[in-house]
DNA sequence: GCGATTTATTTACGAACGAAACCAATTGTG
DNA sequence: CACAATTGGTTTCGTTCGTAAATAAATCGC
């Protein structure tokens, strides 16, 4: 299935909600069965959920939702980011759709990783690989976006100082530095980046044209990024003056 | 839909893990659409999967199979167990079937309730319900139960004093009282125990009769028991005996 | 005890399904 | 350049799907 199709089903899905394989097939000039071949295989990636007749978008918000915009680049980026954890090692990792990602291509590698998370999503998501540990912080539950906030899990973070910690972002600035858009999960998110040496940030690069509400740090704390090829020369130079290594996949 | 074809259905797809719509219309003597319209219901309660041709159930080990099991008993139980549950009370919950069901029915309630719990399978179950704001403890997540286990989660705990503790139990013998089946998570119950006033017991009829593996509870650490009418006399004697205020719903 | 209503089930039918055979285009290899 | 192998797509076929209308059984009110 090319790509670009995929990403228009996925497109049309999020918009609509719920929409019939009809009405795919009539809009990108291909048959049923074709529609119907791509969303199993859709499905199967865990992108959108198919009825009889029809296929329906995970709750937005949720981050299968999320998971579905570029899918491809994302996939690119945790495969790369994964390529930084060594056998045995112990990382944190946030609740972004990039992160869920890394931590699916962990498992696929079959090294033995231990993650520390505050999704659940996550923690679900790679449940068929025997080779990694997982351990939740626990929190208030927010049941929306699938993760454990609040002073609780800041707490519990004493237990725990990582080499590597992975993050998402929502937003960039290159005079200000990294955003997110939940302030609970930017706290969470902040107390971790204290309890780990290296603050690596996981993201495609829509979201370097993307303002947000809450800055989460500088540039100047963060130690790599790995994004695609996609981000804009202002920000790679910022990047770059402020000491990040920058990682780029091809598109 | 019958009851006992509900309960037959189940019990084939539980043991086939996955049968064809002919062949349960076939053994239950009733049409196919019949069949469809039951499994719709079924999968609608969260008690098995549709596919094309074909009902599956949920990965075994799992809550979602747990529940099919005299599901209408075990809900039953949870709408008598709502009612112990004050508006505004915090409660702990740990990760047994119906105690899943008991925070799906403070949920219908509406009222207000904060449920602490080591279960993820609860926490997402009841994500639909504004009412009810759930505290995940942390620790080593299993996978295949959903839950965390371990120092950690016992660590959690000191944060919380509730006066109801809600769990489930696997077997129950009347001379030592009550056991569990898997030493992890017995561990931790027990632990929650040591941080609630009451501990109460949601369990149907059945496992009256099944011996288990760890000991969880002697019958006089119990303040209540919600089960149904199935309970042999020896048991609930004993129970009566050890101060246990004994509810039993109806068959 | 008996019509009225509700609930359970079946029959009938057009739409949707998965699997397999088939038909290009594209890619890679000698 | 030829010609296998791969990829993306369609057509066809027998089966399953959900819905609606018809029928049978259970329940209720009086």
């Amino acid at each position: 299935m090319p790509n670009d199709r995929a990403d228009k089903i996925l497109q049309l899905v999020n918009d609509a909600k719920k929409i019939d394989v009809t009405q795919l097939a009539d809009k990108l000039h291909v048959s049923k069965v074709t529609i119907r071949k791509d969303l199993t295989k859709l499905e199967d990636k865990g992108l959108l959920q198919r009825k009889h007749g029809f296929a329906l978008i995970n709750n937005p918000n949720n981050l299968s939702y999320r998971l579905a915009q570029n899918y491809d680049t994302k996939l690119r980026i945790a495969q790369r980011a994964a390529q930084m954890v060594a056998v045995d090692e112990t990382i944190m990792i946030e609740s972004g759709s990039t992160c869920a990602l890394l931590a699916a291509q962990l498992g696929k590698l079959d090294k033995h990783v231990t993650i520390i998370t505050i999704s659940y999503f996550i923690a679900n998501f790679v449940e068929r690989y025997p080779n990694l540990d997982v351990f939740l912080l626990g929190g208030k539950y927010q049941s929306d976006s699938q993760v454990v906030v609040g002073p609780m899990a800041k707490a519990a973070l004493a237990n725990f100082r990582v080499g590597q910690l992975f993050i998402g972002t929502d937003g960039f600035d290159p005079n200000t530095g990294f955003y997110g858009n939940d302030i609970m999960r930017t706290d969470i998110v902040q107390a971790m980046a204290q309890n780990a040496q290296a603050l690596n940030i996981l993201t495609d690069s829509s979201k370097f044209a993307a303002p947000s509400i809450i800055r989460s740090f500088t540039a100047d704390r963060v130690h790599t990024v790995v994004t695609d090829s996609g981000i804009p020369q202002a920000c790679s130079r910022v990047l770059q003056q402020s000491g990040v290594q920058l990682i780029q996949v091809d598109a």
